[in-house]
DNA sequence: CTAGGAGCAGTTTTT
DNA sequence: CTGCTCCTAG
């Protein structure tokens, strides 16, 4: 390509940048791996990364494809781009997430899978109960075999894009396994259904069967972006790879500190494959921090220098600012009462707006008690969670309603509400229409609608109670699919509501009732979003919600997970619950690349803060109504003392004498930080000469090395005492 | 077939 | 303390 001119609107634009940020948004076009650390105007980069294509290369918007991390990213990318090229440049760019790029292939490609463009996708619900029905079918005990056992494991699978013929078979354990899973995917694809993991996986499959198919999506993305890097997994980086390995025109963003995802499949080692796969990559780190000031990135550094060599360095032109605050309280009630009161007092002070606010937390148990107290004190919050909504089982039934319409064969989704409210069709009536269904190769929503086009035909198949009742359902059921066509998805919503009697069967009269309902109310005020002929997109977008999407704006504090978090950043934040089994976790305590992710989490939470951050320790937690005594979370002993105000102190008196000795690792600020030793790194002693770290052991914020030295001696070291350095690392 | 009660098990993070 | 499954009586 030649050497862009550019119109004058983008020259100031660019001259608003860092010469980092710069040079990101300016790269020729290639491979490029931007380093990103938090806070360093990566949203920005990437998106007037897409501007500058349009505006100096002159790329259509057509070739480019942005992948973000969550649905609000990327309405937010695409306006911020219509702001800047005006709407009519911006058009026909395609931005949104792995999960919706790929749902989007595959209703486009019908025809190089079985499922027809007609598929619904499974949700988490769903799952279990396909996999409910697959291990009953093969007679399978739960008890030895947990439904979430065998949900993580073939959900690991599919992540590493492994069918089930390709699942490894070692045990008898993974034979199983296998076999379910083999069992699972037969029942989806009954349904016309695709889990969110099949999403990629299929995808990946077409693109890389189908060298035709391949072609055609590389040809057509010219331009590939990624946000958030570091938290794809295998399969999101094979599809990557396969659109961009013949044009090499990929821009990541990544930052391997903020990776946070391994549970689900991520791999952060996605970064180095990267690097492997296009060794011509330019690589550009972002490293001035505009979000936070010093005390709070020292904050950060502290926390997250145990998993680095060399002393990670984050710096901000913002100035100190205020200490971290750490503070201890007696249980959780005294911790929302702490924060609630600490947010007026910033308010009263005019230090903080109310929605300046953001209330994190590890677990979504923990937002309750929370809750209760802004409730108290009435005051608004904003509670972000996907699940909190749409898990529902008022939202949940009237959707399966609107599925089962889209997509007769959605097994689960007839399953959930063929009796509600109750129409008589209980467990035997049930049993009678699926196994006749199994004997016809059909499903039961396929057989109802054929009931209804000829009832008589069913009288010798369902005696008399049964053909009645399933007659009526199916009827209605016929009569809104027919009314499907040409209506918006709110009008059919009120058709059903209206058929079925759900406002009575909601509204019980009890205050529960009228919550319910009120939920009724919002997905109604949801699905009026969506034209006629939409169903299809409402029923996507449902499905594919993320936490994030559900953040609204407004003057409120928010309440969120630390996973929901991540990429956004507020004035002022309380981190809450930070003690041993909730961060880190008790689940990730005994594996150590869990134990760094927790870590990070923290790191993630720390960095969101602007100007104030508030980190909460309750010595009591009840559990199951009995209270437990609480231990701080270790991740505060890294805290770095002098940026710190509060009671770290007083939950680690150790740390007192700690900072008086000059030689130790938290030396003053300035001072040359002990390096993190690891197995493996060539190291120079002052006495022995040149060695080669055999062993590290954790004691107490030191190591305990074991150096074997070329002399052939091998000597125990304190990392913090020995007269050591690094030759090689 | 439904409603209501007793008895039970269980708490990570999410597309 | 919850929210679920299972059981029994109408």
């Amino acid at each position: 390509m030649t050497e862009p001119s550019l119109p004058a609107s983008l020259e100031a634009l660019l001259a608003s940048l860092n010469p980092q940020q710069r040079e990101a948004v300016t790269a020729p076009p290639g491979p490029i791996l931007v380093w990103a650390g938090p806070g360093s105007g990566k949203t920005r980069v990437l998106t007037y990364r897409v501007a500058y294509l349009i505006a100096a290369y002159g790329v259509s918007p057509w070739n480019i494809l942005a992948v973000t991390f969550t649905n609000k990213a990327a309405r937010e990318m695409e306006e911020r781009l219509e702001q800047l090229l005006g709407s009519t440049r911006a058009s026909g760019l395609t931005v949104g997430t792995f999960h919706a790029f790929c749902a989007r292939l595959l209703r486009q490609e019908a025809a190089y899978h079985p499922f027809t463009s007609r598929f619904v996708i499974a949700d988490t619900d769903d799952q279990r109960r396909l996999l409910q029905q697959a291990m009953k079918d093969l007679n399978i005990s739960e008890a030895y075999y947990p439904i979430s056992l065998v949900h993580t494991k073939i959900s690991q699978a599919k992540n590493a894009g492994l069918w089930p013929e390709d699942y490894p078979q070692g045990s008898p354990r993974d034979r199983t396994i296998a076999k379910i899973y083999q069992r699972y995917q037969a029942l989806l694809e009954a349904s016309r259904a695709l889990d969110f993991d099949d999403l990629l996986l299929w995808a990946v499959r077409l693109l890389s069967e189908y060298p035709g198919l391949r072609e055609k999506y590389a040809r057509r993305y010219q331009h590939i972006l990624v946000d958030e890097f570091q938290d794809t997994n295998t399969l999101q980086y094979h599809l990557v790879r396969l659109l961009a390995q013949d044009h090499r025109r990929l821009f990541v963003v990544g930052d391997m500190d903020q990776a946070i995802y391994r549970w689900r499949g991520a791999d952060y080692k996605n970064l180095e494959r990267f690097q492997r796969d296009f060794p011509e990559a330019q690589v550009i780190p972002l490293e001035e921090n505009y979000r936070s000031t010093q005390f709070i990135l020292d904050a950060a550094m502290g926390v997250i220098r145990p998993l680095h060599r060399k002393p990670k360095r984050l710096y901000t032109r913002r100035g100190q600012g205020r200490r971290v605050v750490v503070k201890e309280v007696r249980d959780t009630y005294q911790e929302a009462t702490y924060v609630v009161e600490t947010i007026l007092e910033l308010v009263r002070a005019g230090e903080a707006r109310l929605g300046d606010v953001a209330i994190m937390y590890r677990t979504n148990a923990q937002s309750r008690v929370l809750e209760e107290r802004f409730l108290e004190y009435r005051l608004p919050y904003r509670l972000v969670g996907a699940q909190r909504f749409y898990g529902r089982r008022e939202v949940k039934d009237l959707l399966a309603y609107l599925r089962l319409i889209y997509n007769p064969a959605d097994e689960s989704s007839l399953l959930r509400i063929i009796n509600v409210p109750s129409r008589g069709i209980g467990m035997k009536t049930l049993a009678a229409l699926r196994t006749y269904a199994q004997r016809q190769g059909k499903a039961a929503g396929e057989v109802l609608l054929d009931l209804a086009h000829d009832p008589d035909a069913y009288h010798a198949v369902f005696p008399g109670r049964m053909h009645r009742a399933l007659y009526a359902f199916a009827v209605q059921m016929k009569t809104w699919q027919e009314e499907a066509l040409g209506r918006s998805p709110l009008a059919l919503l009120d058709r059903i509501i209206e058929d079925v009697g759900y406002e009575a069967y909601v509204r019980d009269g009890s205050e529960e009732g009228e919550g319910r309902w009120e939920n009724v109310q919002e997905l109604r005020r949801i699905a009026s979003e969506y034209p006629p002929e939409a169903l299809e997109a409402f029923l996507e977008d449902v499905a594919l919600v993320s936490d994030q999407d559900t953040l609204e704006n407004g003057d409120a504090p928010t309440l969120l997970t630390l996973h929901a978090a991540k990429g956004l950043e507020f004035p002022v934040v309380f981190i809450v619950g930070l003690v041993e089994g909730l961060l880190p976790h008790e689940r990730s305590m005994h594996d150590p690349e869990s134990l760094n992710e927790e870590r990070r989490l923290f790191y993630v939470g720390i960095t969101r803060a602007m100007n104030r951050l508030y980190l909460v320790v309750p010595r009591t937690r009840w559990a199951f109504g009995v209270p437990e005594p609480q231990e701080p979370s270790r991740f505060l002993k890294d805290l770095p003392m002098e940026a710190v105000e509060g009671d770290l102190l007083k939950l680690f008196p150790e740390l007192r004498r700690t900072t008086r000795e000059p030689s130790s690792r938290r030396s003053r600020r300035g001072s040359r930080a002990v390096p993190a030793y690891r197995v493996g790194m060539r190291v120079r002693h002052a006495r022995w000469g040149e060695g080669t770290v055999v062993s590290v052991e954790e004691a107490g914020g030191d190591q305990i090395l074991m150096v074997a030295f070329d002399g052939g001696t091998t000597k125990p070291l304190l990392a913090s005492m020995a007269p050591l350095e690094v030759v090689e690392s």
